[in-house]
DNA sequence: CTTTCATTTCGATAACTAACGAAATGTGCG
DNA sequence: CGCACATTTCGTTAGTTATCGAAATGAAAG
């Protein structure tokens, strides 16, 4: 019960949700994503620890990067049918498609080396 | 996107998980439910007004009493595939179980008749 | 082994939420 | 009409959350 309204609080955030579509998309470092959603980035990186808390998605250390990947095969039932649902909604936001948009310009090599 | 978000929100409180999972039962009125969930009759009124706002219930007049029930026609694609899957799940939880034995057990003609 | 730099953690602040009791609302009955 | 009573709204309080910038962490590269 506590385990399943963890899940929906962290769908709560219209910003994750923004995410998790992204993430759809390409798996992305931190700064990516700080980039797409124009946050702080210590901002993004919390939303990213709380919808790693709940399996929906996990991080892999690559190079000087944190890759951050949806969850395609979640242990948790809840995670997993609801991700199913996700998936096949937003479609049609405006925000999304511009979010996905961005995400196919942005390039962690361009953003992080000054 | 926000309208979903709002759903996830008003899914995200245990409590009114529980009032959910209690209707599939049957309709309530306000204090039927308050008895069961054994918090403020203002503290159930409010979460009920959270889950109507986002259509996942919704509330008829009958004599003295207003009695909510779950909505199993909603208008938006999101209410009606997040309900489906929470009609499904939560079948093993104690809390639960729980409460749908007090809600056999209530009777708003007890309850309010004093 | 020190510098660089991506990320996380910390500390602070403002906004929001759940909870309560009391007051207001509204409905049915005498 | 006016009373009884179920429900909602209001005002308050305590706890939580989103946000930021600064400091800490940690890994790669010189």
């Amino acid at each position: 019960m506590d385990d399943l309204a963890a899940i929906f609080k962290a769908l709560s955030e219209p910003n994750r949700i923004r995410i998790l579509k992204m993430l759809e998309i390409r798996p992305l470092c931190v700064c990516e994503i700080t980039a797409v959603l124009d946050l702080a980035v210590s901002t993004v990186s919390k939303h990213l620890s709380i919808l790693k808390a709940c399996g929906l998605i996990y991080d892999v250390c690559e190079n000087k990067w944190v890759i951050y990947h949806l969850n395609r095969r979640p242990g948790s039932k809840y995670v997993r049918e609801i991700s199913q649902l996700l998936k096949n909604w937003l479609a049609d936001s405006e925000i999304v498609a511009a979010d996905r948009r961005k995400v196919n310009r942005v390039d962690r090599n361009m953003l992080c080396r000054k």
